[in-house]
DNA sequence: TCTGACCGAGCTGTATACAGATGTTATATT
DNA sequence: AATATAACATCTGTATACAGCTCGGTCAGA
């Protein structure tokens, strides 16, 4: 029969080095799983300005943190370099990728379009999940207007992204959205400390309420019409401020950095 | 001084393995450069079906073929994976996707929207090495009239596609285009066997003398409604054919296999 | 003091051994 | 003979040693 020396060791070393890391996982974690759950972690950490452009984020230091070798890591990265927001540079780092405005132009107009798009593509049913969802990012909304807090903010507006995906049915159409929209969230919270706190909050109070009513009219293309609309506000607010400052022929955004953690 | 022992070797050592696998690469090629040229070579065999779909194609196989380690094929299988050309199954290996009818619905839909957006959205100057590129286009396709040939077909569309992605200017657009072309591109070979050859070939002699003309004109909104206009021609082919046939209903393509090379 | 070359710390890129997963095949049992 | 189970072949996933690259610091020399 063979003994099974290999195997018998294999059945005992189940966990071999789970340490879980803070985020309780509930089971066994597939590698796709743990892959993506390394990525959004990251990704976040990136569009939160944690790791503000310029970062150098080295794969050891990250491997360590989340008790894996850097081969896993470098999967994530090789991922994000993909979607434009690292630069892998052989013998020098990982480095998070800066705001070219030229780019970020770009890839707004494309965001507007598409926007569009979203109505017209088999949208999905908007379900009192969405809703609810919604009027729980309301809610938070309101709450902020006591001070500013560029971090609450960047997570507000990611969580309410994360609801307006869900909303469309076309599943590249989805992708791409999800993408352009992380190409281009630090902008905002990069500007930040340039406009006028209650303006801001105030709008995206006004843009929540209203996809709030776009939705329960079951209206998807309002919905996007209200995004559209007020990603042009947005947009607006950030051209006066480079007009005012005389810094609109600048091909790149000085970072300006938030309260770090380390 | 130290004599640097290290240093000399390295020195010495210009080519640890390059035996140049047909094609000649100039000098020393970077990893990126590498990475690039591997990922091309695959993806053009997936979309010529040299690897039709649920072809298992083995990381080994590829990287005794490169002259590579697993480690970079693993990479540009990964970014495949990513882009939904192929599906890494842990045990099994990497399987070159099916064509499903759905996401092809979604895929079409979306290139016919973003085909018009490339008009609106800061294009590139036409030039006249683009309008001789797409004459040597024009020519190879009136040379195609005597018998079917399915590869050069697709080789065909693939450097027609490459010419007018090159007339993209927006880089996130760009990306994007390509990424769908190649999600899509198999489908136009799979049904090829079902249509009629001379009717394809008039379509695309067609469309490659209109694009040429708008060209000339330098009108790229022309040019990509032309594009338009026949993409909707293509799957209208293909659509009477599915009719005739009475498989509409089925969610996946049969796989019909063009003169393999192996 | 300035300059230039060189060395080394530290990073990514690659190759490879091993662990884990999966589908198949062989075998024992009913 | 049918079936359940165990063993295996073969693949991907991970960890790790090493090679190659980049850049800052350092030190000799003008």
């Amino acid at each position: 029969m063979r003994i099974g020396n290999k195997t018998i060791s294999k059945r005992n070393l189940k966990e071999p080095q789970s340490i879980s890391l803070g985020t309780a996982r509930s089971a066994k974690e597939s590698a796709n799983e743990r892959h993506q759950r390394i990525y959004q972690v990251i990704r976040e950490r990136i569009s939160l300005l944690h790791y503000p452009p310029h970062t150098v984020i080295g794969e050891i230091e990250l491997a360590d943190e989340f008790n894996v070798s850097r081969t896993p890591i470098r999967r994530v990265l090789q991922r994000l370099q993909h979607e434009g927001l690292v630069d892998i540079r052989s013998g020098v780092g990982t480095v998070v990728t800066d705001i070219d405005i030229k780019t970020m132009k770009e890839v707004y107009d494309l965001r507007m379009y598409l926007t569009e798009l979203i109505s017209e593509l088999s949208p999905r049913i908007i379900s009192s999940e969405h809703i609810s969802a919604t009027e729980a990012l309301l809610n938070r909304t309101k709450l902020m207007y006591d001070g500013p807090d560029s971090e609450a903010y960047g997570r507000l507006c990611n969580d309410l992204h994360e609801v307006l995906i869900s909303l469309i049915g076309s599943a590249p159409l989805r992708e791409i959205t999800d993408n352009l929209y992380y190409r281009s969230a630090r902008i905002w919270i990069t500007f930040l400390p340039n406009l006028v706190w209650t303006d801001v909050i105030h709008d995206q109070e006004m843009e929540t309420a209203e996809i709030i009513a776009a939705m329960k009219r079951n209206d998807i293309r309002g919905v996007v019409q209200v995004r559209r609309y007020y990603l042009h506000t947005l947009l607006s607010r950030i051209s006066d401020y480079l007009r005012g400052v005389g810094h609109a022929t600048s091909t790149s955004m000085k970072p300006i950095a938030i309260n770090s953690n380390d």
